[in-house]
DNA sequence: AGTGTATATGTGAATAATCACTCATTTATT
DNA sequence: AATAAATGAGTGATTATTCACATATACACT
């Protein structure tokens, strides 16, 4: 179905895959609307492919939206866990960084997750706040960070610093790239962990 | 139609009018699916009620959901201007307890507006985020607050440690009552507009 | 109290549109 | 020639909404 080009792979007019531009899609539309305010037909259109094609690379709406956030979930959740092993205020350095590079650069995936994790309850027993945790109760038992509160609270309460300004950002704030405020995030992290 | 007992009005079985009972079956089911997910059936259903009565009341699905969505985002913009004629750290205190007051109150109210509120943009003109902005800003003009940050992201990562952590008990986190833990919100809420 | 009447509340079957999904068939690739 | 990729019309089920009808409540006048 391809009369566009296809020359140098990665930066033609043909954004790729039909499988790839299905996803696009998806996510778009899904951050749009919801999942079930979307439509299997109104994904093929904006893809640009047939609703039957669909069905071959997905074996239901339901597991293509769990595709997508599988994947967003896993690359959360090793982003974090990527940069656990170093002191605490490096880690806090690199994880904020990394949160708010994916998210400027892939901001329909990022917007998917802050959405709709809620709907696959199952992904939370292993994701970004699980690992947040894991890292603020090292740190406890470490003493470097004060004793007397849950590290699922504390952690929640760390990430929700980034987490809200994305929100914000989806509710049509005036705030620009996540990524241009990385220092400040650093330093409200920081301090919810510390002097909370 | 009301075979059940009425005799004390309010504490009987029958949980109140018809119409309380079709917005209490929607926001239960908004929260657990999504709005588009669930279906005018359903929600009659689950209220006790034909589903013709439904549009008695409301006069689409949308406008059930539009006003649900105006009651919690207007009681939650008045919670936080009614406490910002004070000094800064009052004015969080009493925020802080109140968010976490109502949240505890009507969970089913406070998690559909949390999870739905980006879908009515319009309402972002004039919602607790806006007014925490406002505060923020009017603490920067006196001097109280550091000067060199946008007052909408100073607002946002404030308010997003109370968030986040209602965020996290939707996904089935180990936190207890909101209110359990207001002391350590105000805690960090402050760090995070003084430190950062 | 009793009767007439308007208004509000409630019902559920009917409707046309849309839904997710399938499949026989065609087109492209190897 | 064989396999893979892609199509789109067709399927039965479900959707939001309407409507003719039934019941209950409230008010006005005797």
């Amino acid at each position: 179905m391809s009369e566009v080009l296809t020359e140098k792979r990665g930066v033609t007019a043909a954004p790729g895959s039909a499988k790839a531009r299905i996803e696009r899609a998806a996510l778009i539309l899904f951050v749009e609307k919801s999942i079930e305010g979307v439509s299997t037909k109104s994904i093929s259109q904006y893809a640009g492919v047939s609703e039957g094609l669909l069905y071959r690379h997905f074996k239901s709406k339901a597991d293509l939206s769990r595709v997508l956030m599988t994947t967003i979930h896993g690359r959360l959740t090793k982003l974090v866990r990527q940069h656990m092993n170093q002191p605490l205020a490096a880690a806090v350095s690199d994880i904020v960084r990394d949160y708010a590079r994916l998210a400027d650069e892939d901001w329909p995936l990022f917007a998917f997750h802050l959405l709709n994790m809620h709907r696959f309850p199952n992904l939370s027993d292993d994701g970004p706040l699980r690992a947040a945790a894991e890292l603020v109760r090292f740190n406890q038992s470490a003493g470097r960070l004060r004793n007397g509160i849950a590290p699922d609270l504390l952690a929640s309460m760390a990430l929700g610093v980034v987490m809200q300004a994305a929100q914000s950002k989806l509710l049509g704030g005036n705030i620009g790239a996540l990524s241009d405020h990385t220092e400040t995030f650093e330093r409200a992290v920081l301090a919810v962990l510390e002097d909370a």
